[in-house]
DNA sequence: TATTATACTGTACATATATTCAGTATTTTT
DNA sequence: AAAAATACTGAATATATGTACAGTATAATA
């Protein structure tokens, strides 16, 4: 992508402003007025330059046929599942289990996530997590002690802190004092690690 | 928002299919080659159907003058900016103030918003927000006792729970017993509504 | 039963629009 | 110093496009 010109950057601003507000983007015309060019030929020569540098692209012929490549695309948004937090059951992403979907940028947490867990319960309060807050779960088995982990024993879903104690046993732990650590003996019990928090997300 | 039909469906369908692969959006007869129309009437109709029941809207005259009325458009991502909560001075929208912005659906939370605070401190934990957590804020006056939010009195800025006790006397409560109750008399202290939090954001 | 909405084909045309050509002038690159 | 890129005005034109008009037919509604 070669350097961009301050006025090559006035007409690109030009364009995306317009689809922005209109839905359609400008023709040679409209962006003469809105910049206030008077010859059409001067947004034409502009939007040649903008192509070959790469900043948009253009199809010949079709009227308005102007499209930014990469636009700033803050477009990469992707829909996530929101399941809830059943007492039984894993929280798997079986379409029953899906309460709604969220739209959100791929990269909105510092890392990337799979699905938004609503939480029940205040077990883990004084770590800042309330009852149906929304917990940004990336599923992952790679979890490390301090982590906010979704754990399953047998049927049961909790999150918690995880912390490993030995080679047999895990603790997890509340951040409640009204609630006990979960030990965990793995040589008798099954933890299954459903995934870990990379973020949260509250609406009130 | 009346019922639609199937066909117009196909139509509204073809149109935000057309404009995520193309950019812009199609014609009439373009519309006609997608679904195998052979008069651009055909597409012309269906086009005011949609336009008449509220789905779309129609710039007079333009060429592809079309647009999809809160179509899903998860595309309306806005930039909005992150404020540190400087211990003094108002979180003004001023470019300095601004440590980055995020990409973020514009209705995100249950009501707009206009920034991103990052707290400092942990005045309101028992209210689920840590340090560095980000509270969306929308800038306005009109709040509610229960309601959070940012609010300055001289110099500082404190989020806290919104209490009025008379015509004359406000309570700034903080979730956090370690932390007193801010008693602010109007009559001889300026309190200034910055806004109210509706919602939160985490990444950790 | 009459009316309206839906769902098309087909033709026609005014105008919206892209695009080319002819110039002028300044700046940047080779 | 020559060539190329930038940054425009102004005029001309082929065509891309919206849109109206004339029909036909079926289903839904009043």
């Amino acid at each position: 992508m070669k350097e961009i010109t301050s006025q090559q950057q006035r007409v690109l601003d030009c364009i995306q402003i317009y689809i922005k507000k209109t839905g359609f983007p400008p023709t040679r015309a409209d962006i003469c007025r809105e910049l206030g060019f008077k010859s059409p030929n001067s947004a034409e020569t502009h939007l040649r330059a903008l192509e070959k540098k790469g900043f948009i692209s253009i199809e010949s012929g079709a009227s308005r046929g102007i499209s930014v490549i990469n636009g700033e695309s803050p477009n990469d948004s992707n829909e996530y599942p929101i399941i809830g937090l059943v007492a039984a059951g894993s929280p798997t992403l079986a379409q029953e289990n899906i309460e709604k979907t969220i739209s959100c940028p791929e990269s909105f947490f510092d890392s990337d996530f799979d699905y938004f867990l609503k939480v029940k319960g205040l077990s883990m309060k004084d770590a800042g997590i309330m009852e149906d807050d929304l917990i940004a779960v990336k599923k992952t088995t790679d979890v490390r002690n301090g982590d906010i982990v979704i754990a399953r024993i047998d049927d049961e879903v909790t999150v918690k802190y995880f912390n490993r104690k030995n080679s047999k046993v895990v603790e997890l732990e509340p951040a409640n004092e009204d609630f006990e650590n979960i030990v965990v003996d793995l040589e008798h019990e099954q933890l299954h690690i459903e995934g870990k928090s990379v973020g949260l997300l509250r609406k009130n």
